[in-house]
DNA sequence: TTACAAATAAGAATTATTACTATATAGTTT
DNA sequence: AAACTATATAGTAATAATTCTTATTTGTAA
């Protein structure tokens, strides 16, 4: 109880830090993402605020989810919400991503070839790729 | 000149091997990608071939980008295709993706989390983020 | 309490992905 | 060379994901 409440006023302070109001949609989408173990989609948590207020709008999901990246309480998920990309270089090399320009650029790095299964995955997940997504902007965009 | 013929018998063989045609279509979107560094969407593929071929159809560059992956002459970009998902978590972590059920898994990595910018990578660019994804099946699909 | 900038709901528009089906054709057989 | 047939294609529709528009409401500061 107590907890709940600092964490409201936490959340409080951070919105009007920011010059931002809150509101209780605001809150109740902050409130869902905040223990949330999943890496909800925007639709996910839209289908679960709905439940308590049935009368809020995706948009509101969509902006306020935006909104929290922006101050910082959330994350995207790196390497999700990009269309789909195909590459005709089938050997050992990893990627750039221009976040800006969308550009995305081949490099060769021995020391990322060579990495091994995370220590930390408990047995039973089978591994597919290992892949190091290097984000940020080239050239052109910086 | 030469080049071009032996690549041509090259694609003919590898869709012989497959059992798979070889359509004019085919070979305008396999070489279209091939010498391709641009890493491009199915949209932008299509863009490039309608030039030449006025009257193919998206569907036909979107299944045979599929074809080409699946016969190993192109690779999709790894971890692009995928909605946008959102992160409470903002602490220093890294992510296994099942490819089946799409759960997002954390895990922790301290190797992961020492890796160093790519040497690679060019001085103009300006990185934002380094992650590793690893991506494979779950316990409960695999 | 009032004023007003900011946020919301509702729905439309845009973009991305996938599916469907009648027709055409590559590769084979005759 | 002509006919056959399984596969591929064009054209289009359906579905899903993302972003925008506008009228209305609401949180906050004065
Ligand atoms: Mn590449
Ligand atoms: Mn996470
Ligand atoms: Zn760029
Ligand atoms: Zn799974």
């Amino acid at each position: 109880m107590k907890r709940l409440l600092e964490e409201k006023d936490a959340f409080h302070d951070k919105c009007r830090e920011r010059g931002l109001k809150l509101t209780p949609q605001r809150l109740a989408i902050y409130e869902a993402m905040r223990y949330s173990k999943e890496h909800p989609s925007i639709d996910m948590v839209y289908q679960k605020i709905k439940k308590k207020f049935p009368r809020i709008s995706f948009d509101t999901v969509y902006r306020t989810l935006i909104t929290l990246c922006d101050i910082g309480l959330v994350k995207p998920v790196e390497g999700y919400g990009y269309t789909r990309r195909f590459d005709p270089n089938t050997g050992q090399h990893h990627h750039f991503h221009c976040v800006k320009c969308q550009k995305i650029v081949d490099f060769y790095d021995q020391t990322y070839d060579r990495l091994t299964a995370p220590s930390k995955i408990a047995p039973g997940y089978k591994i597919l790729s290992k892949k190091v997504v290097v984000e940020g902007l080239c050239p052109d965009c910086s």
